[in-house]
DNA sequence: TTGAAAGCGCTAACAT
DNA sequence: ATGTTAGCGCTTTCAA
């Protein structure tokens, strides 16, 4: 036989115990001012004693506050947005947040369910890296609509008016390609990422500028496009050891890039970093741990969780409205980290 | 002048559209069978019409159900609960739940607020990866007695009659010794991990089992304590270097501590896997990457994910009472990953 | 197949 | 400083 199903202590039993009424329990458990301090004590007791849990539920749905964000990733599975994760979720917390979490697996489809979840779970503002090929915004444009706040972070979108979180790409391959310089290197090669997407394109810019501040003008075949993977990073060293003046250092897009051009050069017996320099872009765990290891710039992936979530916050609380020409965008820096691959430095 | 706040459309604006009534309206939006097709049709359209979103927040107020379930886990920061959170949201998503995610950043005290946000918001179940040390598991069995459903995954704690989610450690280690026994190694050591925490006892007890097949006894000198560390690596493979009558081949209970191995195997001009047989545990990503490439032992973290979230949707649904002499263990297979440092087969 | 009415548990406006 | 009352938006009897 089942026992009577026991209900959750509401309130009410509260009041009931107390003799006093639903209100004044509720103020006292909220620490409303107006409620005297033996007020406060005995309610604390007896919900204590009754092993009462507030119901954030009826709470939210009485107040219009969920004290509740969304956040849409592409995959917690790779490290980088697990990262992000731990850095939104560790201040949400400090917050009194609840973070929700859907992740696109890098389809449109499910980046909008997502959304779509959102919007159902009344949360008070979404963080979303948006997904690779993601080009029809709607989901994103409907929310706004419906006045939810929305922070972008590394997989930025500009030109829909929406704040965003991002690192300094080009800044970061400014200074990494002026570090090679500084290290003696003469003649300084890049292997680049997808062009259609922006952080790859500023790396490059980055590049540019700084081979333009040592050298004349830019030398168009000391760029290789790759497209993020090692394989990319193969090619790419093997093509620049094959020109008839080959560079000798390389800066890649990306640390994965960074890694296939050291295992050429290692097999091509080319000695990393005293005759050819490598630096990389990520700041990926590997890179401690290949020999030679790996110079790289890092992204401050928990610092831009921080952010993010300090930025809906403030737009969640102070209901500014970040949007039109006072969009904030907020530019991390992007952190050089110099090991073996690119120190030539004789001690 | 502040324009007027334009409120959420209710079911009662489609009603009033409509000239029909709520519940006539919320019935055809659930797809209820008593509905005729057409008032589910027009229902439809005018939610469409007038930007209607479902409010999640009131529907669990009045019928008792969240569908949302809440995780905790050490740190998203890691990429091994990265994967596991990627499973575990895969899954739940496919289920029409939304995921709550809080972080114990391995401190008991942030555990115990996750547990209490979680009972807060009433979520229907809980799944968790305990903080290392955490001792006390009060919190639990509050959350327990409440009737909240609980599953632990990876950190179980064993005795509580909580169901569980992990992989056979046992069974990988005894695999990774008897590889190494079947490369043709002889002498066979371990470095093993904290004594008080059971998957590392579980791998200990899978080589000491996996040697005794081979050998009349197990030798004690060939056991080594480690941390887990890169440094305890280093040390043990220092360690049995030195003895008069060395081994030839270590499984490390972790991949960094398989790293430290072959660091120092390096420093001291040992080949591996010529001379010297390494395998570690856990399938780290770095391991493809260094030279050897290292063997190692896969957890399967995204299916552990997925298979929690499994057990507990189970759990909800079913009603069913994994306690007391029915709770469900569910043990996951470890997959060998064979690569160079314990590849001694000439071709 | 649809409507009427009640109420989930809380908070907030207003009253005292 | 506390009580009264109403209602957030939905689902779920019960009735028609």
């Amino acid at each position: 036989m089942p026992s009577k199903i026991k209900k959750d202590t509401t309130i009410k039993d509260i009041a009931n115990l107390l003799k006093t009424t639903p209100a004044t329990v509720s103020r006292a458990l909220n620490d409303l001012p107006e409620i005297s301090d033996q007020m406060k004590k005995q309610v604390r007791a007896a919900a204590r004693k009754l092993d009462y849990e507030k119901n954030k539920i009826a709470s939210s749905l009485r107040s219009g506050r969920t004290k509740t964000i969304g956040v849409i990733i592409p995959t917690a599975e790779q490290n980088f947005f697990g990262s992000v994760v731990h850095g939104i979720v560790d201040v949400a917390e400090m917050y009194g947040y609840d973070v929700i979490i859907h992740q696109s697996n890098e389809s449109h489809l499910l980046e909008k369910k997502g959304v779509q979840s959102f919007l159902a779970a009344r949360v008070e503002g979404i963080l979303a890296s948006v997904a690779k090929d993601t080009v029809d915004f709607s989901h994103f444009l409907q929310a706004r609509k419906k006045k939810l706040p929305i922070v972008f972070f590394d997989r930025v979108m500009e030109d829909l008016g929406i704040p965003t979180v991002g690192i300094d790409d080009y800044g970061g391959a400014y200074r990494a390609t002026e570090h090679l310089f500084q290290q003696g290197y003469r003649r300084i090669a890049h292997i680049s990422g997808p062009k259609d997407i922006k952080i790859f394109r500023e790396r490059l810019r980055g590049y540019s500028d700084a081979v333009k501040a040592h050298k004349k003008k830019l030398d168009e075949t000391l760029i290789f496009q790759g497209d993020l993977s090692i394989e990319s990073g193969k090619l790419g060293a093997s093509h620049f050891l094959e020109m008839k003046d080959p560079p000798d250092a390389i800066f890649a897009v990306e640390d994965f890039t960074a890694l296939g051009v050291i295992k050429e050069l290692k097999e091509r017996n080319v000695s990393v970093p005293d005759k050819f320099g490598v630096i990389g872009f990520c700041n990926e765990m590997f890179g401690l741990h290949i020999t030679p290891t790996l110079s790289t710039i890092d992204q401050q992936t928990v610092e831009m969780g921080r952010e993010a979530f300090r930025l809906i916050y403030d737009i969640i609380v102070k209901g500014k409205k970040y949007r039109g020409n006072h969009v904030k965008n907020i530019v991390l820096d992007a952190i050089p980290i110099y090991r073996q691959s690119s120190n030539r430095q004789k001690p």
